[in-house]
RNA sequence: GGGCGCGUAGCUCAGUUGGUUAGAGCGCUACUAUCACACAGUAGAAGUCGGGGGUUCGAGUCCCUCCGCGCCCACCA
């Protein structure tokens, strides 16, 4: 019976996608223990995250390949281990990002504007448009594969997340908790919507500063004021001086004049005012700058707005209404300029507010705003981060969250946008409100019918912030939300840490009385293959599906989950997913290995005694266990990814692979290599399987056919047959015999690499077979043992290899090798020029006695008295073999 | 102004609580198409762990300080 041949190379092109039908097929994306099914156990813990959801119109970026990588990794892991394990999809509507796509690609396809085409309307076509793209990103997330339960995909404008949404504002509205009024808020006037504070970004750029003369009113004096907007001089109320400013002390309470619209103001005093930055005097403008603001109200000034929402200037301006903010600046300026009214004007670098979206200026404006009071919000989440209720890793971001908490200002959470959840209030004509968890059909405080809803729509991130529990089912009391909340770690990028997590730790706890989550995970932000940030205009764009395409999956998830450390920027690129691709094929061919050497046996149900290279490859596995488990547990999932990948080719096929061709010869040891191979590389690919479940999967499939095949279920007697529902190997503790196993083994390998480097270093044509003496005193039965091995490797010749306890005599003409008290002579005469043996031989002593000089050195020293005794004694019996081996070359010298 | 991070081989980066002779990938040098894999193998070259000081028997790792990068937060016109 002919098997089929597996290729030489992974074809991940065929495989992925069969792989991922066959796992959602199969049910095992979903809980094992269903709190809706029969059977359910309550004690069965639940391991459960929900997606950080992303953009229902975008498209997949290295961004969501980073966070599926960790995730689906951390939810792997936990099915393995045997948790009910819960990983919720969903996606958000995110309401800027996608009104501005719908907006520019259809409305302007069209010519017609939003406003043209009515509120109605404009859902409707976004509604289509979400349907028809919606599925994409998700489709792209599964490619990577994600191991979602996708039957509890959500969206956060879907039905039930809206009645949370209702739900959340009207408690907290209920609590007096939500208020409306009028705000300085930051307004977008390219996207004509108020924006929170954190969607602001501050960038440093070259302004220029404006100086000018603010008349005093009947008088020629004057105080130098300096300005970045002069157009805000337009909403001028007040100047302000230092009190204690000498200069301008005696203009307190006197009366200015507003250059060319000549309204008067006062002259004020606050020490908020910095008598050495600028001229020392402040222009008050209270309806456009937030500082000015504050003062405005300590001082009991009026307010002015000079702007409308395009941001031209508005009937306050005078001459300058309806032009532009710009136009009014340079317009004003050059009038003040004929009035003789400037000073001077120079280069200044100053920050400069600008919209995440749309990127224009963001403009302080007086709007009436729905608010958030967020301090008694804000003190619960920073309570459950200080007392550990709360897990944040890694833990230096816990510090950066207190800051962010401590300083926290209300939450401006209307929008004036129309995707979105519409605010749950309605007036009647007296402005009666009324706020309903059920649209109203009359005010709830006069009766009238006339009633209609605010406008307004809800920042995104009130409903993303309820995502951990509504997607759960809350505000109703579901199974789902009794047993699967709280979910257990939030992944995610450190750049929202504010916008969505501290949201989520603040709505969680003000809605269901509980953490939403115990660990934050943050993951650090994936830069090109030269560290360089991302970006678009940079060119550097890595586009995660070409990757894929050109390298798969599997290799792609492993660079960006190895070689990076949590809250660490990582860096992806071809050449890197190149060196994984490489990985990811070595598994495959080693796999193969492991399956022909199965299929070439009748039985390995009856294997004999272990080899030490069987036992050495055991011990090494065994170590490697209990590392990946300590390195997951700590988070560390790049140096876990990495002693698996050091494992399995630097051990695993570099050296027991190779020693296993030999031992597949001999029918003492053949059976139990088979059984050996079988078995670690059985849980070789459970270690792997999170990180890169595909080949994994699929290899491991192979892998289960063989030896059933072979009759010999022992080995996979506790799995089922998907190794994503396989279970984890346990660590086991550490046993005698592994270190001295271990031991053995190096020495071995210290042995064939010795003879090795020579043969390379002498140009023996490695095809070459040539003899060898060994004298090995106490290692003879040891290595006697594993002289084929030996042979083999170092590419001796069987026959002519004899290993004795002493060697009577030197043999003539040989190079001579020691590695540790182990005598090692390759008779080469002939083959190569040996007269250089003696430099050779002398270098080698001379390493050996510097190491002896310096072991002296440290067991002189304090060392001995003070370090743990164990190393110590390791120190000394390394200090012990260099004199062995020294006295070993010396006597070779003479 | 406050906070955080980084500086380790030519390049890009790991290095958990201080404990051998500091590691990986890529690149580089030499050799190898043999029967898992040339997406490979074998052997090799390459680092005063940014500078200085301190604690310690022992420091890439802890403390101080300086230098150079980067990020976050913040209301100085």
């Amino acid at each position: 019976m002919t098997k089929q041949e597996l290729p030489k190379a992974y074809d991940f092109k065929s495989t992925e996608a069969r792989i991922y039908a066959m796992w959602e097929t199969g049910g095992f994306f979903k809980p094992h223990n269903d709190p809706n099914k029969p059977g359910f156990d309550p004690n069965v813990k639940p391991f459960v995250i929900s997606i950080p959801p992303p953009n229902v119109t975008g498209e997949l970026h290295i961004g969501h390949a980073m966070f599926v990588s960790v995730e689906d990794l951390m939810t792997r892991y936990h099915r393995m281990k045997g948790y009910s394990t819960l990983w919720v999809p969903g996606t958000d509507h995110a309401g800027i990002a996608t009104q501005l796509m719908v907006e520019r690609d259809i409305l302007q396809k069209e010519e017609v504007t939003r406003e043209e085409m009515g509120r109605e309307e404009f859902l409707k076509r976004t509604w289509e448009w979400k349907h028809k793209y919606g599925s994409l990103i998700t489709n792209q997330i599964r490619r990577l594969g994600a191991s979602c339960d996708w039957d509890r995909e959500r969206f956060t404008l879907d039905e039930g997340l809206s009645r949370a949404v209702r739900e959340a504002f009207v408690r907290l509205y209920e609590k007096g908790l939500i208020y409306r009024g009028p705000r300085l808020i930051n307004w977008s006037p390219g996207l004509k919507t108020a924006v929170s504070d954190l969607e602001v970004e501050y960038e440093e750029e070259e302004a220029r500063l404006y100086y000018f003369k603010y008349m005093l009113k009947d008088s020629d004096e004057y105080i130098p004021v300096a300005t970045i907007r002069p157009e805000t001089i337009l909403g001028d109320t007040a100047v302000a001086v230092h009190p204690d400013d000498e200069r301008y002390q005696k203009f307190i309470g006197k009366t200015c004049i507003v250059p060319i619209l000549n309204r008067e103001i006062p002259v004020i005093a606050d020490d908020y005012v910095s008598i050495e930055f600028g001229t020392g005097a402040l222009k008050i403008t209270p309806g456009h700058d937030p500082n000015d603001y504050a003062i405005a109200h300590k001082h009991n000034l009026p307010i002015i707005s000079i702007l409308d929402k395009e941001a031209k200037v508005n009937e306050n301006g005078g001459s300058y209404k309806g032009q532009d903010r710009f136009d009014a600046r340079k317009n004003l300026w050059a009038d003040m300029k004929k009035a003789g009214l400037v000073i001077k004007e120079e280069p200044y670098r100053t920050t400069i507010p600008r919209s995440q979206r749309g990127g224009e200026i963001v403009e302080p404006m007086i709007s009436e705003q729905w608010f958030v009071t967020i301090e008694p919000l804000a003190k619960q989440a920073l309570d459950a981060v200080k007392d550990g209720r709360i897990k944040i890793v890694p833990e230096r971001f816990e510090k950066t969250y207190y800051n962010w908490m401590e300083n926290i200002k209300d939450w401006c959470i209307s929008r004036q946008l129309w995707w979105g959840h519409r605010i749950p209030v309605w007036y009647c004509p007296d402005n009666h409100m009324t706020v309903a968890r059920e649209d109203p059909t009359a005010c709830a405080t006069c009766g009238s019918k006339d009633i209609h809803q605010d406008e307004d729509v809800l920042d995104t991130w009130f409903s993303s912030g309820l995502w951990p529990f509504s997607t759960l089912g809350w505000p109703e009391q579901t199974p789902d939300l009794e047993y699967f909340y709280p979910t257990s770690y939030m992944e995610t990028g450190y750049d929202i840490l504010f916008f969505w997590v501290a949201r989520m730790i603040m709505s969680g706890l003000e809605y269901t009385g509980q953490i939403p989550f115990h660990t934050v995970y943050l993951h650090g932000l994936v830069r090109d293959e030269q560290g360089h940030k991302i970006s678009k205009t940079k060119g550097n764009v890595i586009d995660p599906l070409i990757l894929m395409d050109e390298f798969g999956t599997d290799a792609l998830r492993f660079n960006i989950l190895v070689g990076s450390t949590p809250g660490n920027d990582t860096n992806v690129g071809p050449k890197k997913v190149e060196a994984n691709r490489n990985f990811v094929n070595k598994i495959w061919n080693a796999g193969r290995f492991v399956i022909a050497a199965i299929d070439s046996q009748q039985s390995i149900d009856k294997p004999g005694d272990y080899t030490l290279a069987d036992s050495w490859i055991w011990a090494k596995l065994q170590q490697l266990v209990r590392d990946v488990e300590r390195q997951i547990q700590n988070f560390q999932y790049g140096q876990a990814g990495q002693a698996i990948y050091d494992f399995i080719w630097n051990d695993f096929a570099d050296w027991y692979v190779e020693v296993a061709k030999e031992q597949l010869k001999n029918d003492a040891t053949r059976a139990r290599t088979v059984d050996t191979l079988a078995r670690v590389f059985d849980i070789s690919l459970k270690l792997l399987h999170p990180f890169i479940p595909f080949v994994t999967e699929e290899m491991w499939g192979h892998l289960r056919r063989a030896v059933l095949d072979a009759g010999a279920s022992h080995i996979f007697d506790d799995s089922p047959n998907a190794l994503i529902v396989a279970k984890w190997p346990e660590p086991r503790p550490l046993e005698g015999w592994e270190e001295t196993k271990i031991a053995d083994f190096t020495l071995l390998q210290e042995i064939v690499r010795s003879i090795r480097n020579l043969r390379a270093e002498k140009n023996v044509a490695p095809s070459k077979r040539i003899a060898a003496n060994i004298s090995a005193g106490a290692k003879t039965a040891l290595l006697k043992a594993q002289a084929n091995v030996i042979a083999s490797l170092a590419g001796l010749s069987e026959a002519e290899l004899s290993i004795t306890e002493t060697l009577q005599e030197k043999p003539k003409d040989a190079a001579a090798l020691v590695v540790g008290s182990v005598e090692i002579y390759l008779p080469l005469a002939g083959m190569v020029d040996l007269s250089n043996e003696k430099a050779r031989l002398e270098k080698e002593l001379k390493e050996a006695e510097s190491h002896i000089q310096r072991l002296e050195n440290l067991l002189g020293s304090d060392f001995a008295n003070k370090a743990p005794a164990a190393l110590v004694q390791k120190e000394r019996d390394k200090l012990a073999g260099y004199k062995d081996t020294a006295e070993k070359i010396k006597a070779q010298l003479k």
